[in-house]
DNA sequence: CCCGAAATTAAAATCTTTTGCATTTAAACA
DNA sequence: TGTTTAAATGCAAAAGATTTTAATTTCGGG
């Protein structure tokens, strides 16, 4: 937490209290749209929509969040956990297995020097059944 | 390409025009949002913007496409193929690229060794800058 | 070819996200 | 601690995306 309000010291950002309690509203929970993350802050202090929509273009792009996939038709933010590791989920059971990025980081480098794009950020989720459920 | 045709049909659902244009705009083809799904089938047959929209939910339920992210505000959608089509998009101005997929093949080979799961789904979203904003 | 269910259209309603501008505020510094 | 100012916010309105409603058309079986 208090080295993501660093990242934004460092980068000029002003630490204001609706900044703040954005990071404070996704932090360990599940992904959330715009609007939860309006609700939750609003409690806190006073907010704006727009402000919401605002901070979490910056947050992206900083790194900070991400928005993900969901069902419904207003996007998701989820924080980017600072050790990223990847895993892969169970279907069925949900247990979850982190392997190693060995084998992504070489694919990104291989994609980079095919592309000519410098990658800096990804998602990846992979989903199968694990052993016990298959 | 006809066995989508034919799930669509053994699941009661009828074969319009509009229908199966989605299927050809989105075959062989990068992600892509509900208008430039609009934009091909219009070309083609007489289609509202609003058939797309309900089509798109049909098919996402019926799991011939998804929903994937990207960093507009509106949703994109891709056909689920066995070999699908991964997309490196520039975060300056949003240009993609599609890279082939056999690295990804191959780390996925991997995991499933290591990580004794059969992997049956997954989400890769690649971003970073193109030669042009370099 | 005819019928009924399913799908489509067009328009409007409803969400979601962005933008312009006046005002406020964090934080650097005297 | 007060002053300064670029950055951030609030508000309102616009823009963009998606969904709904109700009337009309079309697919596909008989």
């Amino acid at each position: 937490m208090d080295d993501q309000f660093g990242k934004l010291k460092s980068q000029g950002y002003k630490l204001t209290k609706q900044r703040c309690e954005i990071l404070e509203a996704l932090d360990d929970s599940p992904p959330l749209v715009a609007e939860e993350i309006f609700n939750f802050v609003k409690k806190h202090c006073k907010v704006n929509l727009s402000t919401i929509y605002r901070n979490l273009a910056i947050l992206q792009k900083m790194g900070l969040i991400r928005k993900v996939n969901s069902l419904g038709q207003a996007n998701q933010y989820e924080l980017v956990k600072s050790n990223c590791k990847h895993a892969v989920e169970c279907l069925k059971c949900g247990a979850k297995v982190i392997f190693s990025e060995c084998f992504f980081d070489q694919m990104v480098a291989e994609i980079e020097v095919k592309t000519h794009y410098k990658i800096k950020k990804h998602n990846l989720e992979l989903y199968g059944t694990c052993p016990n459920c298959a």
